[in-house]
DNA sequence: TTGCATTATCGTAATAAAACGATAAAACAA
DNA sequence: TTGTTTTATCGTTTTATTACGATAATGCAA
């Protein structure tokens, strides 16, 4: 089978991987840094900066949303999107404590 | 077509993709967890803790391995592996670069 | 030497991801 | 009303990922 075998790990793993492999794009990592970047929601735009195609983007930004990165909101006939900066701190923090839980222990390099 | 247009971003933004790629599947955080728990490296045991079947785990293994984030020396009829924390250290820093940068912007939340 | 234990690799199958073009939807402008 | 702009969705194709069993390779034990 092809189906990642999720159900056997902890929620926190699982938790862990999804938001990796939400990140696990440049394309991904360019728009956060674009959304970033500004200080407003970007509404349009986002597009015209990425060297890939509209249905493309607007996939990816699909995506970052499902992974709940940013939040998108409909503004007349364009889309309206920014980082959602609580879900980040949230899952950022979850990324810290594994780096840190990793670095307790003594770094032995033993091959 | 389907290959990543990898080529497009940044050197800084495809590293991090490729970081994240690595971590994103919930095996390999578990292997790293149990690679961290551990004073020495680990010769075997890794299958025997993870729910999947032996060459699956060897192909994990070779993933991280491959990111940079795990040594592997053979030893004799069996294989060691540790976290490599020269790179790990080096790539965690380029993310905790990322996230600071995201959020040194003010935090406006408009949508 | 022969067998055993361990791990890597190969081959294969199923699912997921990435990309694009085409089309639909939605709101505004003329 | 009709057209324009903008974005989302659908359908499709290509490639990557995940998983497993089977097999090969390696070094040790008997």
């Amino acid at each position: 089978m092809a189906t990642a075998k999720t159900e056997a790990f902890t929620q926190a793993e699982q938790d862990l991987a999804a938001f990796a492999k939400a990140l696990a794009h440049p394309a991904r990592i360019a728009i956060l840094k674009i959304l970033a970047a500004q200080n407003e929601c970007i509404c349009g735009k986002i597009v015209d900066v990425l060297p890939l195609a509209q249905s493309t983007v607007s996939q990816h930004l699909k995506e970052l949303k499902n992974a709940g990165l940013i939040n998108g909101t409909v503004d007349g006939p364009k889309s309206c999107y920014c980082i959602n900066w609580k879900a980040f701190e949230k899952i950022n923090g979850k990324f810290s404590f594994l780096f840190s839980s990793l670095k307790t222990q003594n770094e032995k390099a033993c091959c």
